[in-house]
DNA sequence: ATCGCCACCGTTTTT
DNA sequence: CGGTGGCGAT
């Protein structure tokens, strides 16, 4: 039981008001760290102490993590698990709704979740068929189709309207465009497949369109909470709107200034319409941060204070503290990582532990050249929004077999099988997933197709797992054994160069599916929750740094932030022009700044590789220069007395004085298979392979195998 | 006509 | 790393 005076020792006026307002629709304007989870946690539990009954609240998160860790944190509060709760992210609960309720609509419930790769392969798929491409080269990539079909989606826009306002420069293949929206969509339909967007569509539809379920729905969710309220789209506010029509006891949560996903459709002007559309709305302003320091405060301040922005809040905080964030300019990306890595072994030996501290950037591939460092350096970490274990492609080809157990109709999935088999190509299998897919029967009618000499085998095993697979008891455990068995051999040959590391993958894919008693539900964690890659990730006290993208250290905090890349051209990203999507990207910067308690770093390179290998001097990112000078410190390139300058490994400045003293080029001859070479990064290692025609491989002691040219690589033959 | 292999290029952000 | 395009083999 909570006890009132309790609550108001740990909440503060505003966030009590909120709390305890049990009916009628409550707005919560929340500022970073300013305890946006701790009000919905708190709420949580008051409900339920004030006799509402669990099963009547639905909260909805923006990653299902997030709506687990607040569930368990209301338990603890007032002794009950709360596990009666609804909880999870608008995508998890409109897929458990449609398969209850789905068939009101028309469809079966064995519809299989596909994820952003799936649907560019269909893309793909369409845009040959449909022969797209034959007389233009410059055809829009399908990364480019898919974002824009999502976004027409989700921003409630007709595609074409989208095409000449936001992608005006692809409006000349508009109309080619437009009918490939309408195959993609009969296609997923054909097939039973459903992507992102059409989770959402069809709750919607199943609110708007079927009165019956309306009601139902209305009446078991009393209580709906939505949390990051600023990142959903028109159609979850509709969504919103119409699940509550009976009652309107919503409470949204968000901040305007951290919007930041507005390229899937969400929008802020949402929590600025909120009491518009709910009438009656009381509006809460969280305006008092708990996560920072007031240096660092007063930067995010001045960030977010340049923003064209109407609704403008300053934060303030009583946390100690006296450090300015600094800002580091290095001479080149090596230089930078060498600063981050100095950074971390100095805060180490202050006793800072490596999972309180995080380096932030903006796209994914800004952390290539820091994770080497971090790597000869011995220091571990963990990055997140990279590769997901679902992701490679050895796991999606288990994944395709229990797909179709699930939904025989999956094409993507019988492609996807069929080209595992040796000397059948993508002609071939199209071929046949066409005939598979008009069929009632699939299996049997592969069992009947007449094979081609070199892979009728193949088809045998495919149809002969498939046979044992639909024999046996539906236990996920051992459906997965029968697959593992079968994938085994076709594995080795795939990937006989590194099959040992992926089989790893494979073991982990067992253990999770072994927690699973239904094979259905699996398919949609893996498709609405990749599990992460690493087995470290599970274990909380795993002693590792953290890198992530900004967008996905979303709500997160740590006590120490590093924020790098932030030179013109990297951040804001290129291709962001003024405007809407500049204003994105300063929030975006905010967002970061923000996720720091105690210390912050920011830095940037002042010389890039360009696209051809051509080094250009770049400025520090405009959102930097315009902040006042005084609300952060400059570090020089060469601190004094920086006792990392000591661990520095051999500065490859031998580039910047290299001129006069041009080592002679070594060329290929030089090398012999198993002499020892030493390479800057890598270390020492012994070479393996001499590929033609200035390329070898060298397996490295520290490193594992690469493959280097000798064109850029600079190797040193080692004696002895 | 189809498949397999090699070399090369470019990389937003994601439920 | 993953997708693509060219080329030789079947």
């Amino acid at each position: 039981m909570i006890n009132e005076s309790s609550l108001s020792r740990e909440l503060n006026e505003p966030q009590l008001a909120a709390v305890t307002t049990i009916d009628g629709p409550v707005l919560v304007i929340a500022g970073a760290g300013s305890g946006k989870t701790r009000t919905l946690v708190y709420r949580v539990a008051h409900l339920i102490n004030s006799g509402v009954a669990p099963e009547s609240i639905l909260l909805l998160t923006f990653t299902r993590k997030a709506a687990q860790e607040m569930l368990w944190r209301a338990g603890r509060l007032i002794n009950d698990s709360c596990s009666r709760v609804t909880g999870g992210t608008f995508h998890s609960v409109a897929n458990m709704l449609l398969r209850r309720y789905g068939s009101a609509l028309g469809f079966a419930p064995s519809f299989t979740i596909i994820d952003r790769a799936d649907a560019e392969g269909i893309v793909n798929l369409l845009k040959s068929s449909l022969q797209l491409t034959a007389n233009r080269k410059q055809f829009p990539s399908k990364r480019v189709i898919v974002n824009m079909l999502s976004g027409s989606v989700n921003k409630a826009r007709p595609l074409s309207d989208l095409i000449y306002e936001d992608y005006a420069h692809l409006s000349e293949y508009a109309e080619e465009i437009v009918r490939l929206q309408q195959h993609y969509q009969s296609f997923k339909v054909d097939h039973g497949l459903m992507d992102y967007d059409d989770l959402l569509v069809n709750w919607r539809r199943l609110l708007a369109e079927v009165p019956a379920v309306r009601e139902e729905i209305a009446e078991r969710y009393r209580y709906l909470m939505v949390d990051e309220y600023q990142d959903t789209n028109p159609i979850q506010a509709d969504i919103v709107r119409l699940a509550a029509y009976r009652h309107d006891n919503v409470m949204v949560v968000g901040d305007d200034s951290q919007s930041i996903y507005s390229f899937r459709g969400a929008d802020f002007y949402n929590i600025m319409r909120f009491p518009e559309i709910f009438p009656g709305t009381r509006i809460v302003k969280l305006e008092q941060n708990y996560r920072s320091t007031q240096p660092i405060l007063t930067l995010t301040n001045d960030i977010i204070r340049n923003a064209v922005e109407k609704y403008t809040k300053t934060l303030y905080t009583r946390i100690e503290g006296t450090r300015r964030p600094q800002l580091y300019a290095a001479r080149d990306e090596k230089a930078e990582a060498d600063f981050v890595v100095g950074r971390i072994n100095e805060l180490r030996r202050e006793g800072v532990a490596l999972h309180d501290m995080a380096v932030l950037f903006r796209s994914g591939f800004h952390s290539f050249k820091l994770e080497l460092e971090l790597g000869s350096h011995g220091i571990a970490f963990e990055k997140r929004g990279g590769l997901k274990l679902t992701e490679s492609a050895h796991m999606k080809d288990v994944l395709a077999v229990l797909r179709l157990l699930v939904n025989p109709f999956d094409t993507l999935s019988w492609n996807r099988l069929l080209l595992t088999i040796d000397k059948l190509g993508p002609k071939t299998a199209q071929k046949i997933t066409a005939i598979l897919a008009a069929s009632s029967e699939p299996v049997a009618a592969l069992a009947a197709y007449p094979g081609g000499k070199g892979w009728q085998e193949g088809v045998n095993r495919l149809v002969q797992l498939f046979t044992r697979l639909l024999e046996h008891e539906p236990v996920p455990a051992a459906l997965c054994d029968i697959v593992l068995d079968w994938y085994q051999p076709v594995f080795e040959r795939l990937y006989a160069d590194d099959y040992p590391k992926r089989q790893k993958d494979l073991e982990q894919l067992r253990t999770i599916i072994a927690s699973y008693d239904d094979l259905q539900r699996f398919i949609d964690d893996t498709a609405l929750d990749p599990p992460e890659a690493d087995l470290q990730a599970y274990h909380e006290d795993s002693e590792a740094l953290v890198l992530s993208t900004i967008h996905s250290a979303k709500g997160l905090e740590w006590q120490v932030v590093f924020i790098i890349g932030l030179a013109d051209g990297r951040f804001p990203h290129a291709s962001a022009f003024p405007g809407e999507q500049w204003e994105e990207e300063r929030r975006l910067l905010y967002v970061a700044a923000t996720r720091a308690r105690q210390r912050l770093y920011l830095s940037y390179p002042r010389e890039l590789m360009g696209a051809d290998r051509r080094f250009n001097r770049v400025s520090m990112s405009p959102f930097l220069a315009e902040l006042s000078p005084a609300s952060y410190e400059r570090i020089e390139p060469l601190p004094p007395g920086g006792d990392w300058l000591a661990v520095r490994p051999m500065p490859s400045t031998a580039a910047a004085a290299v001129k006069p003293v041009r080592k002679k080029k070594l060329a290929l001859e030089d090398f012999s298979l198993g002499c020892r070479v030493n390479h800057p990064f890598f270390g020492t290692g012994t070479v393996r392979k001499l590929n033609a025609p200035r390329s070898l491989d060298v397996a490295f002691d520290r490193h594992g195998l690469k493959t280097l040219h000798l064109d850029y690589a600079t190797l040193n033959l080692v004696d002895g």
